[in-house]
DNA sequence: TTGAAAGCGCTAACAT
DNA sequence: ATGTTAGCGCTTTCAA
């Protein structure tokens, strides 16, 4: 009924709270009797230790904390399984919390990785968030902070990416490759530093290698609105022959497009994108696009979290490479 | 750079560490120039309360935990950022732990929750669970356990559930009033209680109000075997008009070998699923389909738990009621 | 091989 | 209005 600690083992054997805490953590200084009879009142009595008094004591937890804009997405869940996997694995816990794209959330969930003394924080940052003294605030405590996918620009620090504009450019150099005739690129919010980079590296890579071939370059705020744009495009004399999603948002909002005016692919129109990896394969034939795994950046994330919590690594920024995919759509 | 403690402010301010407290939480007994003046050094010391020594003196801690099978799953991913958001606005944090459909990592999990002292934990527990005692175990420490979506059927408990049965026979219904003659109907795995659930409640009302149309029933396991079963009866001389999906992993099959054969919806099939409303969105036309809205789900769990806690409310098992939502695919 | 004691940072009952 | 004290459950140094 009452909560077991080691004080309630230590009255029933008669014996002292330290001998209890040596012997439940196999410390070779207890003698093996004394070892098996706490070992078997503790499982009997069902005792569990307390993580804050150990936290406390120990001035360490085995937490990590882990903000995120939101959960829900392909992308994001992945790379907070991947890190919740392994930081099991690794005896930790994750500390999960949203900032819905709001900075000021974003700083009280930082706030709260402080007060619970996590031992390093993954952050994704808003496209807002323009203070980065409460993160830096963390080196302070020598608490790593890890920052992926979206991560401050003009900082140094430890950060783990998709490579942005190299997945453009692969989707491009594809298109050049397959001799393509007129291409329409949806990128999206223009605000966002992975669209600008996107939008970059894919414009002037075309720029550069294939100055003939017409380019239409849009953005998107939504599905919907990619749906709208390449519609009307796909309804134009001028039809593309090629679409370039910069997302999956963007890739689901064409596709329905693509579906509601029965166009088939490719023959009627090529489609390239850049994904995570699950939405192309809803489709048939299956979507040709550049691989942004989450689920091996997390696994990126995690590693670097560990170098740097056992010291052994000093502050980097790492990319993951991306590469190109094939499925039946180009 | 060292930690600031409520110690370390008395010591500056030349106060009891007990009048820093104090004044930190507004307390009225505390005049309002040493308020000032604490609260000012707080700031500028930058000053975190440490949650673990708050926990360990009072026994209490602003931590829900959170398990489920997978994190990157519709569904719960949806569930999860529902109960996240709701935690964050009530000032807890979520621990969140995958199982990976484990039942021994499910309990290396709960012990977790016991470690760390939760306030209470939301559980959607894995097909092969088992033992349910460890859960029960919470009870002692009047530590609410609301077990979601998957639970256990033979055990009275606090539950939060989407009306399995109910949604299957929402979408027959359906089926029956559109007058369709042959109509395919595809589950998921037998083992699971959901799917007999709703194959039992599907079938059961099919042959109640509808003896004389032809129902096949069949079971997939991915989305490529619902795939490789739909697309065997679509090239069948004997071509059902309908079909039924049990779920969106049934229903991405299905549409894969629709798109193979390029049939027309609804014109030469029609579908109908259950689903949380993302999938059938990104089709044209848009799937109708029976929701099971996860995120709801969550809302509604979360409201439980805070009953719970307040001690104002007795063990219930609550059902999230379906609707169907149009689309045209039908 | 075991025990005693201090202390991690905080709260709260009980002084003053 | 502020201070003193005890103690939450645990680890760890020092002593026996």
């Amino acid at each position: 009924m009452t909560t077991i600690t080691l004080k309630k083992i230590s009255q029933v054997l008669g014996l002292s709270i330290s001998t209890i805490s040596r012997a439940l953590k196999n410390h070779p200084d207890i003698s093996v009797k004394t070892k098996q009879k706490v070992l078997e009142l503790a499982k009997t009595l069902d005792y569990e230790p307390n993580a804050n008094a150990i936290n406390l004591r120990t001035s360490k937890s085995k937490v990590f904390g882990l903000i995120v804009p939101h959960i829900s997405n392909y992308f994001y869940d992945s790379f907070i399984a991947a890190v919740e996997e392994d930081s099991r694995l690794h005896g930790y816990s994750l500390m999960i919390l949203q900032s819905g794209d709001d900075p000021e959330i974003e700083v009280t969930n930082l706030k709260l990785c402080r007060q619970n003394r996590v031992m390093g924080v993954f952050v994704c940052i808003t496209p807002k968030t323009k203070e980065i003294d409460p993160f830096l605030r963390f080196a302070d405590f020598n608490t790593p902070v890890i920052f992926f996918d979206k991560v401050p620009s003009d900082l140094f620090c430890n950060k783990v990416c998709l490579a942005d504009a190299e997945a453009a450019m692969i989707a491009a150099e594809k298109i050049i490759q397959k001799k393509k005739k007129k291409v329409l690129a949806i990128f999206g919010d223009k605000e966002l530093s992975i669209t600008q980079k996107r939008t970059d590296a894919f414009v002037s890579l075309f720029h550069k290698k294939a100055e003939t071939i017409p380019l239409f370059v849009e953005h998107a705020h939504s599905p919907e609105e990619a749906r709208e744009i390449s519609k009307k495009y796909f309804q134009s004399k001028n039809k593309p022959d090629t679409v370039f999603c910069m997302s999956d948002e963007i890739l689901t909002g064409v596709m329905k497009s693509i579906q509601e005016l029965n166009l088939k692919i490719p023959e009627d129109i090529a489609i390239i994108t850049i994904s995570n990896g699950f939405f192309p394969k809803l489709y048939t034939p299956e979507i040709t696009y550049v691989e942004t795994n989450g689920h091996k950046l997390g696994k990126l994330a995690f590693g670097r979290m560990l170098s740097l919590l056992a010291g052994n690594s000093e502050t980097q920024e790492l990319v993951q490479e991306s590469a190109l995919v094939e499925g039946g759509s180009i």
